[in-house]
RNA sequence: UCCUCAGUAGCUCAGUUGGUUAGAGCAUCUGGCUGUUAACCAGAGGGUCCUAAGUUCGAGUCUUAGCUGAGGAG
């Protein structure tokens, strides 16, 4: 897979770029619908390509080598045939469920034994089985296993860590260069940075997956509860350090503000639940700040759901409908709100790309972010 | 006319032999949510315990009368 940069921004990190995938380009920077379970949840496929334009979403190799489980999408002649779309899909590898699901986990030098949250079977996953995994779902983009550590976590225990990190690196690529795409499409392998909020050790690991030829760098184990100052530090250290030709790809972030703080800090990629998981608890993202669509004051607010809004939910219905959808526990509540949030999100983006290319990346960013922080 | 049962938060109801500041669910209002175990979670507001009198150190709880409702008898 390809990437190449096309604009770089003359006062910060930011820059535009074009990532080239056997499912179609992607215009960076990106954001990713996570779509966990085969699905961005409340959002249909067709919403997903035709009124948003997403170019690339999230799977989830943990939750969907459980259900429905790899003989169904191996059948199925891959995730993209099982869940009809044909753009790209990167899979995350199951890391951050080694951190969410610590509970149900024990993790061991060959790798991370887990209890399904489900039915409380027991599985396995190694370096090496997680690439199997993702090869049999078909990802366009394979990510390593890695263990995202918890925040506090002391300068020990976090370079224990990303010693187990590196090790799984290692294995990881291995496998995946001992290995072919299962369905004749090409797919790329993703090491990822960790070293908790340390900086000396973000500095090392970010050196250490540098090692391993790949096609895009991920940052992870960050937006895990530590000051948001000190995740754009980490950002910093380890885009810095991170080769310029390549895509970065921060995990898990964020609010509208992160993504435009974390750009400037030379990131290229983002997926995040937000957008969609609060859009279904009635929280809304706007240009103009966030609302709370349950509030009591768009009872009878009859105007649009957002005026400057890009999509056509924004237009068809009026905030007063929206909140009695919320009220009423509605479907049609969250998947209205799920498709403007992520129809923000994508418009950020391409907006950002847009500031970048014109070199009036810096002003609109500062006007944004007060906007952004906006309380409806 | 008589008998029985009931009356506690906006709604539906708990409330032990009388014993701290009368509770729950739902509803309402307000927060929170960052590589999804989440259409989820949390918090808050809300009371003439039908009314009045009595017994008692102390009554949502016991006694009497009344009011309202449901059912039954004639």
């Amino acid at each position: 897979m390809k990437f190449t940069v096309l604009h770089k921004d003359k006062n910060s990190s930011a820059r535009t770029g074009i990532f080239a995938t056997a499912h179609g380009e992607i215009k960076t920077p990106v954001f990713m619908p996570v779509g966990t379970g085969a699905t961005v949840k409340a959002i249909h496929q067709r919403e997903l390509a035709e009124d948003l334009d997403a170019r690339i979403i999230l799977g989830n190799t943990y939750h969907l080598y459980l259900r429905p489980g790899m003989e169904i999408l191996e059948k199925a002649g891959g995730l993209h045939r099982f869940m009809n779309w044909s753009r790209a899909i990167l899979t995350d590898s199951g890391g951050y469920q080694v951190f969410s699901l610590s509970a149900m986990r024990k993790l061991t030098s060959e790798g991370a034994l887990f209890s399904s949250h489900i039915d409380g079977s027991k599985h396995m996953f190694t370096p090496e089985n997680i690439v199997d995994i993702q090869r049999c779902i078909g990802a366009d983009i394979i990510m390593a296993l890695d263990e995202c550590a918890p925040f506090p976590c002391d300068h020990r225990a976090a370079a224990k860590s990303i010693e187990l990190t590196h090790q799984w690196l290692a294995r990881g690529f291995e496998r995946f260069s001992g290995t072919k795409p299962a369905y004749g499409h090409e797919q790329s392998f993703f090491p990822i940075v960790q070293g908790s909020v340390h900086p000396d050790l973000r500095e090392a690991s970010a050196k250490e997956i540098w090692k391993y030829p790949a096609d895009g760098y991920a940052i992870g184990g960050l937006s895990v509860g530590e000051p948001e100052a000190i995740m754009y530090e980490i950002v910093k250290i380890v885009t810095d350090i991170l080769p310029v030709e390549k895509p970065r790809y921060l995990m898990g972030v964020g609010t509208p503000v992160n993504l435009l703080e974390s750009i400037s800090l030379g990131v290229d990629m983002f997926d995040c639940v937000m957008p969609t998981r609060n859009g279904r608890n009635g929280m809304l993202f706007t240009r103009h700040g966030i609302l709370n669509m349950r509030n009591n004051k768009w009872k009878d607010d009859f105007s649009p759901v957002d005026t400057d809004g890009t999509c056509f939910a924004d237009h068809s219905y009026s905030k007063a409908y929206l909140r009695h959808l919320f009220i009423s526990g509605e479907i049609l509540g969250a998947q209205i709100a799920s498709l403007h949030n992520l129809s923000f999100y994508l418009w950020l983006m391409s907006e950002a790309r847009k500031q970048i290319e014109e070199g009036n990346f810096a002003e609109w960013k500062a006007v944004m972010v007060k906007q952004l922080a906006r309380r409806l």
